[in-house]
DNA sequence: CGCATCAATAGAACGATGTTCAATTGTGAA
DNA sequence: TTCACAATTGAACATCGTTCTATTGATGCG
């Protein structure tokens, strides 16, 4: 189960030819490579020569191919997820603190985030956890069968899809000609046909739907991330509060 | 910008040994090829291959580079998208048609879609148009300021979030050995530590956190993405019906 | 103590990719 | 006719992911 059998005995350091690398090291070298030159500029050969290592090395260690080294780095980032929420707190809350525990922890690595997305519908969310928590705060909730369904589809969907995006990636070219072109597309927007859309640039443009950094510093979407979970979860509050037959709390034996 | 100058004249099939090939037609080919073959297996050579013509032409017409063909294939993709509200209708319901319209657009090139998220953020949303209307929309439910700004990132993050991530694609691997590792996946669960995720397999198995593809076709996300357009809309309505001055209806001088 | 095993590495090799560049072609304009 | 130049070619370069065949050297066993 992508152990790949590698480290199976517990031979620390191997028993041979060893420089010692193990699979993990491997991963944390990788994480920090694509974290500094970006997920596009990211490859095998330049991890193996970072680490003063052949390429076959990787391959021997991590698995297959480079896609099992992108979902061991994605097992590694949303692990110890769960942990985040207390457990004293009524269900409304824990969603909102496992939510806001998930955005932070993808922004911990937002080079590396575009990962998650795409291993999150491969591999299943690489912590069950995490997955087994929010189920249960729902189930908290009075949320079951089809309900339960399209609630859990609603949160993952629009608060990791929002996250996902806000990291989204610009173009590769990490040397400026991008904020030409972006500077450029902001001029061109009219204020005869786009009046809103002109009047909030200041506003916006900084945010969603052009610039992701600014002077090399992040933006911040806070605030929309706010929103957007307020939102969902006092929605689902309400619709909760409407169900027949519910407790507020648990609805089996206890 | 973005035209590379290619078809400045209007000369239609070129003036010497062309073949005739346009930007136009090799944005079109491009997309069939991505959507016949998936986008990880996207290439220039390919596609130039499958044109019939040296991998050069497709520099000397799109511009630079792949990046540049991928921002013409977004920019043809949501084009003509705000056409699809009825100007009459009340914000509330405009906003839904366009979000709605927005996710059957993106729903015609599921693996061209990756592509969008990347260049919304990149190039700005190649339609001007839709942004615009759910900004007037939002303005006329009274949004201004700080609370048009979040309740914008709210959406676009949320919503097309959501779109961006159920289309995600898996594996590069199309030849099955991906199930296997899913069948094996879900095997894992255990109903000890996990019961509710256990217990909800079937239902959410298929849907958000493992399986894109059942038997070749497209699992159906449509209630997940039916509820958080609800939970958003409604939130919002809710919102705007507390703001303090303000009718129902256009702000300024009509 | 010696030897065979085998984890762990190196290095070369293959095909494919994105991109660039120096030719070449043929047409429309002078 | 001649010239400029849009349009295309093919070769070339560096890099990539991946696989294959060695080689190394510690370790457990006899």
């Amino acid at each position: 189960m992508g152990t790949t059998e590698s480290q199976r005995g517990r031979t620390p350091r191997g028993r041979a030819a060893s420089i010692g690398l193990s699979r993990a090291q491997i991963v944390a070298a990788a994480v920090a490579q694509i974290e500094a030159k970006g997920l596009a500029a990211f490859s095998l050969r330049e991890l193996a020569r970072s680490l003063g290592v052949s390429p076959a090395v990787i391959y021997w260690h991590v698995g297959g191919a480079k896609e099992d080294l992108f979902a061991a780095i994605a097992a590694t980032i949303t692990g110890g997820l769960a942990e985040a929420q207390d457990p004293s707190a009524i269900w409304t809350e824990r969603l909102r603190q496992v939510f806001h525990a998930y955005r932070a922890s993808v922004h911990c690595h937002p080079k590396v985030s575009p990962l998650l997305g795409a291993q999150m519908k491969s591999n299943g969310v690489a912590s069950l956890d995490w997955i087994e928590t929010v189920l249960v705060a729902l189930a908290e909730g009075g949320f079951e069968g089809d309900a339960l369904r399209d609630a859990f589809n609603a949160l993952i969907g629009g608060l990791c899809g929002f996250v996902t995006m806000e990291l989204a990636p610009g173009p590769a070219s990490e040397d400026g000609a991008w904020e030409e072109r972006v500077a450029q597309r902001m001029a061109e927007v009219d204020p005869k046909t786009h009046p809103l859309t002109h009047a909030a640039l200041p506003q916006l443009a900084n945010r969603i739907f052009v610039l992701r950094w600014q002077n090399g510093a992040q933006v911040s979407y806070d605030d929309g991330y706010a929103v957007l979970l307020d939102l969902l979860i006092d929605g689902l509050a309400a619709r909760a509060a409407n169900f027949p037959n519910t407790s507020p709390a648990e609805p089996k034996h206890g």
